[in-house]
DNA sequence: TATTGTTATACTCTATAACTATA
DNA sequence: TATAGTTATAGAGTATAACAATA
């Protein structure tokens, strides 16, 4: 009985054997919170989509694709902050499942035009759904509207001027 | 001249020969916005702290370290989410330096009592001074004390109750 | 039988150099 | 010569199974 093995205290004032161990100023960094944060949050995703088996890397790809259809793969690799030489075997298996299609350029025949299919465009519905009901749902039910624009303002000006 | 291979725009209001990729509402999911974060600050903490050849995680063990002496390897490790079978190479690398200690415990043969040495003290000493006067220095020039306490706060929601 | 540290291993991400075909 | 897509490859980081010593 008494299952601690996490280090809670059981009920009636029990105290563990083992007291928690203490990550200090640890968690007063801000680099260690955005960390631990950020390994919550995808593994959540990830367990959203599952059933799509999309990973959030494809997702994204699909969301990039949909908005900017005949861009080639140099510009949305770098969109996305992916090498362009890791983004060839993801656009592979893109492709290969039906989602997008390379066309050859016809005024630059080094590029690929880059586009989603219909059955692309299902799966992206069907993701941004899933992560709209599931996920965020749940993450705004948590922090509520304003701590997560609050959030998402904060983090863009990291991103955008750190 | 106009150096705008990131897409900027050059002086005098000439336009960039491709527009930038839109990625869309990409922006306002938070995962890919920790996500985004969490690289910039990763690669600035990385920068700050290559004098001494220390990365985030090992950082972070010093750190458990002196604040916890006498654990052993499976408490130190779940209290930073690393997994028993990989801290081992990590503490093989921090003793191999000499920055720790294992010690066989007397009351369980099985556990090592980890320790930090007093080289290991002096590592952390000077990790620590450079990550405040660099690295959270800035960020907190850039978001002021308000937004870093809110950050803080609303990330350690994330972490506990998501 | 269960746990600690460990080895082996595999899979994903990420990073760099170099090739080909085009420009 | 420079660029787009590609291949090969190497290094992190992360994950699971299983073993020896000990409890």
């Amino acid at each position: 009985m008494a299952k601690t093995a996490t280090g809670q205290v059981a009920a009636g004032a029990m105290i563990d054997e083992a007291a928690a161990v203490d990550i200090g100023e640890l968690s007063q960094l801000v680099g260690y919170a955005v960390k631990r944060a950020q390994l919550k949050l995808y593994e959540d995703f990830l367990k959203c989509v599952a059933a799509l088996q999309l990973t959030p890397a494809q997702f994204s790809v699909l969301l990039v694709l949909e908005r900017n259809p005949g861009r080639n793969q140099t510009e949305v690799a770098r969109a996305l902050g992916i090498l362009r030489p890791n983004f060839v075997a993801m656009l592979d298996g893109l492709e290969a499942r039906g989602f997008c299609a390379r066309s050859r350029s016809t005024t630059d025949r080094r590029s690929h035009e880059l586009s989603l299919t219909e059955k692309g465009r299902v799966a992206l519905l069907r993701a941004r759904r899933i992560i709209a009901s599931k996920h965020e749902a749940r993450l705004s039910g948590l922090l509520g509207p304003d701590d997560r624009a609050t959030l998402l303002r904060i983090l863009g000006k990291i991103v955008r001027e750190f």
